[in-house]
DNA sequence: TAAAGTGTGTACTATACACTACACATTATG
DNA sequence: CATAATGTGTAGTGTATAGTACACACTTTA
């Protein structure tokens, strides 16, 4: 994540430690923590914004923090035995095996 | 999950509160709030426990205490698009066109 | 060269979570 | 009918989670 926001920071002075935690609503030393790989923790909330800043994606950066979106996990709980059933088959299952699936379904092949 | 406990408890005087509590390892005024839906927080490990007494999923009794498995999380943490795409492509799909895949995914169909 | 801005260290805080300990009244059992 | 077992109420506890507040030293900028 540092090294993501130095990148910004090169073209646009608004990426400093200050100005981005201050968006994000966090203090800049609890940011500076965070970058550093403290043991820190961030809400969902604040993840999220801190994801927008950076253009980067919020279930890569929920995962980073241990964390998964709270609307996925609304799915699960709601028919938890389909989706542990599901989750566990594909659970070494490469990449394109699973978004075969997810292409399929999109197109409506059901 | 009290019927569930009080039904096993008419066959079997081992299923009093008291006797489930000690064997899952908290105590009976513990359980006695859980059963009543009090706001009180059970363990995964706890939950796990509870399931195996009363031969209920345990998916399922994770769910009911707004959990998911940390197994299942774990797997959907280390490939946090992949899953999250998938997962909220079936939101809305029903039952048995989910566990349609699942079958298929265990026959090998890929 | 003074002011503004930068990242970081330390100490503290509040709430959520996951329980225990023990007393109490009631019901069942020998 | 004594006592063993049952379910429940109240109060307290420790750790995890999610931060704030402020001071400090260093670097840019006007």
């Amino acid at each position: 994540m540092r090294d993501r926001r130095l990148l910004l920071q090169k073209k646009d002075k608004k990426f400093s430690l200050r100005q981005v935690a201050a968006r994000i609503g966090i203090q800049p030393s609890y940011l500076s923590k965070i970058e550093r790989g403290e043991q820190t923790y961030l809400s969902e909330e604040k993840i999220i914004a801190l994801a927008d800043e950076l253009n980067e994606d919020i279930d890569v950066l929920l995962a980073l923090h241990g964390k998964i979106s709270t609307d996925i996990q609304e799915i699960i709980r709601k028919r938890p035995q389909v989706f542990a059933q599901l989750i566990r088959e594909l659970k070494n299952m490469p990449d394109h095996a699973v978004l075969k699936i997810v292409r399929e379904v999109r197109d409506g092949d059901w």
